[in-house]
DNA sequence: TGTTTAGTTGCTTAATTAATCAAATAAAAA
DNA sequence: TTTTTATTTGATTAATTAAGCAACTAAACA
């Protein structure tokens, strides 16, 4: 989604009329209207004046609901591990995918198994 | 930490220089010199462009190096794992993560293979 | 319906980034 | 060190956002 339609989308998630944003921030309802739809490409120093009114980080403007969709859809639990995961060296993590894979089917469990004990 | 350092770090992390960020892209260098050293605020547009050459997303350069949570920190490759992860059986599930613990705790990665071996 | 509030659009001026070239500096390599 | 490459800085022009005001439209409501 685009930046655009972002902002809105959290601004009514909110509950939070135009109005009541450009309100708490140094900013005029023209400017925001062409913002919120699009009409103009807003600066970093704008885009940080919306995030501050309507209490959210900036970050929030650009992550992917795509990706948040995801991600919810796993319990926290399992989300716990990624960042475990995450956190291996980069020879760790083949390993534990290895592992992942065999499991999956992908490979005989035994080939991982054997691969990991010559380590 | 600002964009600027942001995108400088990003950039080194990946090993490339400023002159190749800037070959992949329509992009003069003394801009980007401008842009990675805090000299003026990027549009948005110019923005997408660097994040392009980089090969991350536009997210990459406004999240929290402190939040881990942040779901734009974890790669496309490692979502896919999860799922793998997620559709397996509860048994296979424990014993991955008993192998991922392993390596996390610093454990013998032995006492993970003992177990595993032992079911 | 008429009234009020919210939101949008047009317009002009000011401020800032983008593009470009040239020159200076820094860094790396021979 | 000398040479080459990479990066930074200055200066100018073009393009675009920001600010401000006014007018218009849409929506909510008595």
């Amino acid at each position: 989604m685009d930046i655009a339609g972002k902002i809105k989308k959290i601004r009514e998630a909110k509950g939070m009329t135009a109005k009541q944003v450009i309100s708490t921030v140094d900013m005029g309802a023209a400017m925001y209207s062409r913002i919120e739809n699009g009409k103009t490409e807003p600066s970093l120093s704008t885009l940080e004046k919306i995030a501050k009114a309507l209490g959210v980080s900036l970050a929030e403007f650009f992550n992917d609901d795509n990706k948040l969709d995801d991600i919810n859809s796993f319990d926290a639990s399992l989300m716990e591990k990624v960042k475990t995961i995450d956190a291996l060296n980069d020879e760790e993590k083949k390993t534990v995918f290895s592992i992942v894979d065999a499991f999956a089917g992908k490979q005989k469990m035994k080939d991982a198994l054997v691969s990991l004990a010559a380590q």
